[in-house]
DNA sequence: CGGCGCATGTAACTTGTTACATGATTCC
DNA sequence: GGAATCATGTAACAAGTTACATGCGCCG
C-alpha cells in the first residue's frame, strides 16, 4: 500500500466500524461525508477488489439484493491504524462557485444575485441534511463509544454550511455594504 | 474549449483583470485562493500555450528575469464570459485531516489532540495570511471597481478559517462537553 | 408486468501531480 | 562565487470521472 491514493484507507476506516457494501460506502460520501469527502464507483468498486486481493478486507456473504458486506481483516486494521498516524498532506480544494463569484465583476447584478442566492440554497439544503442526520445519530445507540467524535465532526459541516449560508445571505440583503 | 478542466478559466479571469504571468498565477493560487482554488505548475503552462495557440491571450513582452506577461485577447474574454454564465456542476471536496479526524476513535487522546492542535493551527496561519492580504487590498486603489468583490470572496476565506479554527480550538480546551 | 432504485462492475478517458531539468537574477 | 528564489517547461505517472452495461427486487 505505497500509493497515494487515500481511498483504500476511507474503505478500511468504514469497515473498521462495521460491515458495508461499495453502495453504502458511496451514500456515506455523498451525504454526511459530502463536505469533505467525495468518491466515484468507478473508485470504490476496483479498490474494493484489490484491497480483497491483498487480504485488507474480505466479503462476508451477501445481503439483499446483490449487496455485498465486506469485512476489514486484522491485517485491514494494521493498515488502517499506520496510515492513521501519519501526517496528512497539504489541503487542496476547487469550489468553482466561489471561484466565479470572485469573478462577478464581470457580470450583471442580477447574474451575480443568481448566483449568490443558488450559493446559498445548496448551503441551506445540505445544512438541514446534516442537521437531521446529527438529531438521528443522536438518538441511536453508541455501541462503539465512536458517536462523539462523529457528531464532532458534523458539528464542523453545520458550521461551515451555516458560515456560507450566512455568507451568501449577507450579500444579497445587503449587497453595497462592507460585512464582516 | 469543450473539455471540462477549469484551468483555462482561472487563466481567463486572472488576465481578464490584467496581465499576468505563469509564476504570478501559481502564487495567486497558493495564497489568496488557496481556501477555494489549487493548480501546479504542470497544468499552467500548458494550458498557458493552448490558450495561446487557441488565440485566447497573448504574450506582451517579457518583464523582469525569464517572466512572461500574458494578455486575454477579445476572443478570450467572449469564451471567459459564456463560461461565467453557466452554472457550476456540484462541488467535491477532499479534506484528508478532517476524514482522519472522523477516524480519530481510533487513535489514543495524544494523536487525536496532535491532529487538532496541527489543524488549528494551519486555519489559524492562513487566517492571518488572508486578514493581512486583506488590509493591503484594501490600501491600495481600486482602478476597476472590483475590489468589493474580492474583498467579499476574502471574507469568505476568513469566515471559514475562522469557523474551522474556533472549531478545533473548542474540541481542545473542554473535548468532553458537546460544543455547537 | 413495467419502471424505478438498488447494486455491482469496468473501459475509456481526462485531469492533475510529481519529479525533474534548465537558466536567470538577486542577495550575501 | 555560491545559495536561494524566480521563472519556465515537460515527461511520466497516478488518480479520478464518465458513461456505459448488467441484473435483481420491490412497488404500484
Amino acid at each position: 500500500m505505497n500509493d497515494k491514493s487515500r481511498t483504500p484507507y476511507l474503505i478500511l476506516g468504514l469497515l473498521a466500524e462495521g460491515p458495508c457494501s461499495g453502495y453504502d460506502i458511496r451514500r456515506i460520501t455523498l451525504s454526511r461525508f459530502r463536505f469533505f469527502w467525495s468518491e466515484s464507483f468507478g473508485q470504490i468498486y476496483p479498490c474494493l477488489k484489490k484491497l480483497e486481493r491483498r487480504g485488507l478486507i474480505a466479503a462476508s456473504g451477501k445481503s439483499g439484493r446483490g449487496k455485498v458486506a465486506w469485512e476489514i481483516t486484522p491485517d485491514g486494521r494494521r493498515a488502517f491504524a499506520a496510515w492513521l498516524k501519519l501526517e496528512a498532506p497539504p489541503e487542496t480544494a476547487r469550489y468553482e462557485s466561489i471561484l466565479k463569484f470572485y469573478f462577478s465583476w464581470a457580470m450583471s447584478k442580477e447574474d451575480r444575485d443568481r448566483l449568490l442566492s443558488s450559493f446559498r440554497g445548496r448551503q441551506e439544503a445540505s445544512l438541514k441534511e446534516l442537521e437531521s442526520f446529527r438529531e438521528e445519530l443522536r438518538r441511536i445507540p453508541d455501541p462503539h463509544g465512536n458517536h462523539d467524535i462523529a457528531l464532532a465532526t458534523i458539528d464542523l459541516g453545520i458550521a461551515t454550511y451555516r458560515a456560507w449560508r450566512d455568507w451568501a445571505g449577507a450579500r444579497l440583503d445587503s449587497p453595497a455594504r462592507d460585512q464582516r
